[in-house]
DNA sequence: GTCTATATTCCGATAGAC
DNA sequence: GTCTATCGGAATATAGAC
């Protein structure tokens, strides 16, 4: 038998993947364990509801993503203490990258999952993700503004936030290209080479001047 | 009577906000309705059907959005024939931003969906928004082209693609910060200091030298 | 743990009175 | 054009046999 998998695993994976392509509300639980297989109270008995499910869904590849994201700015202060923002770029989409190297952890599935996350919070993650991601945010903050001090915190706040955009995106395969013309010119296919492809226009991003404000006061909140 | 607005507007104004905010699996036509202050049967009376509504929201500002994005292109390449990426970058976020000021074109809710259909795009769509979005992408790769001589067709094209990305999911308010971090630290409420951040940011990206390929193959289709 | 059967609610869509 | 009433189906969830 090539199923060896167990009944919640096999939910859990088939889930990942509509809710990825359909988002949570696009997708019934019916889908689910018909593509997982599975009888369809199965779903509730193991994750209690369907929003439990996607909970689950989301929580088994959070801690090892938030980990590996982490390990790599570590790896790359210990190796390399005064590091450029083009460095810590690299750690960030070094974690992507590895994430997608390893099936056992769904490849790509969690980084698109997060990209549409970031479009289309479920509840549940509002709740959760600052606790679990928050660290990780916090020391890629402050590694920034140490290779940055040409610009506020602010700014690199808001750098931070268009790398991280440009970056979730372009590894989901997300392309205005896909949207607006009949022939795309550009695919996301290989990571590495999107990754090759990202990387140039990112780090300049990341060490361009601040801001000329035209607007004296400031844009925090 | 303050609901001067006729029937069908006030369907589409609902609709939009609402397919904005929860997506179109996750808004049902009695939520429409009951925001719009209509009878259930006045969608199909209207559109047909809820697809039908979807497709109406989107074509009610798509045009409009598209000959102000090209618009803006022909004043400047009038201007400056030989302009600059940065020149073309801030046509592009000049048309998002001027949609913004127009309450009578919607602000920016039709930038947010765009930014939604950007993940998620519904079934419709893919049939009509390359015809009516490939003039558009077209000119402005042509234009990006010429500025920008040291890199490929393809690479100009990933670099719409970056741009792209960090502009809408910036005018969206779809923020790491605010998925990551219990006291989210930049805002975008101001769309003008959005762009006040962007520029740099995607200026450099824009103009920074060619990807270094490691891998020797093309990243073409 | 896995299944069938079912409860209950909500969905989009339509028929027909006015 | 706008309303009420309702249809048929699909949704999540549960109860209970095995």
């Amino acid at each position: 038998m090539d199923s060896g998998k167990d009944t919640s695993q096999r939910i859990l994976d088939a889930a990942e993947c509509l809710f990825v392509e359909h988002g949570f509300a696009g997708t019934s639980m019916r889908q689910i364990t018909s593509a997982a297989a599975v009888n369809i109270s199965a779903v509730n008995y193991y994750f209690g509801s369907k929003d439990g499910l996607f909970q689950a869904v989301f929580e088994r590849r959070a801690e090892p993503f938030a980990l590996l994201s982490i390990a790599k700015l570590n790896a790359l202060q210990l190796a390399k203490p005064a590091c450029s923002a083009v460095d810590i770029a690299q750690a960030f989409m070094g974690a992507a990258l590895e994430m997608g190297r390893q099936p056992e952890h769904g490849g790509l599935v969690f980084v698109k999952l997060l990209a549409r996350s970031y479009v289309e919070p479920h509840p549940r993650l509002k709740e959760k993700l600052p606790l679990r991601y928050g660290e990780l945010t916090q020391r890629y903050l402050a590694a920034m503004r140490l290779a940055l001090p040409h610009l506020s915190d602010m700014e690199v706040a808001w750098r931070f936030q268009f790398m991280s955009s440009t970056m979730f995106n372009a590894f989901a395969g997300n392309n205005v290209m896909r949207l607006f013309m009949t022939q795309p010119i550009v695919n996301a296919r290989d990571p590495h080479k999107v990754a090759e492809m990202l990387l140039p226009f990112i780090a300049a991003g990341l060490n361009s001047p601040a801001a000329e404000l035209v607007t004296p006061s400031t844009t925090e909140v």
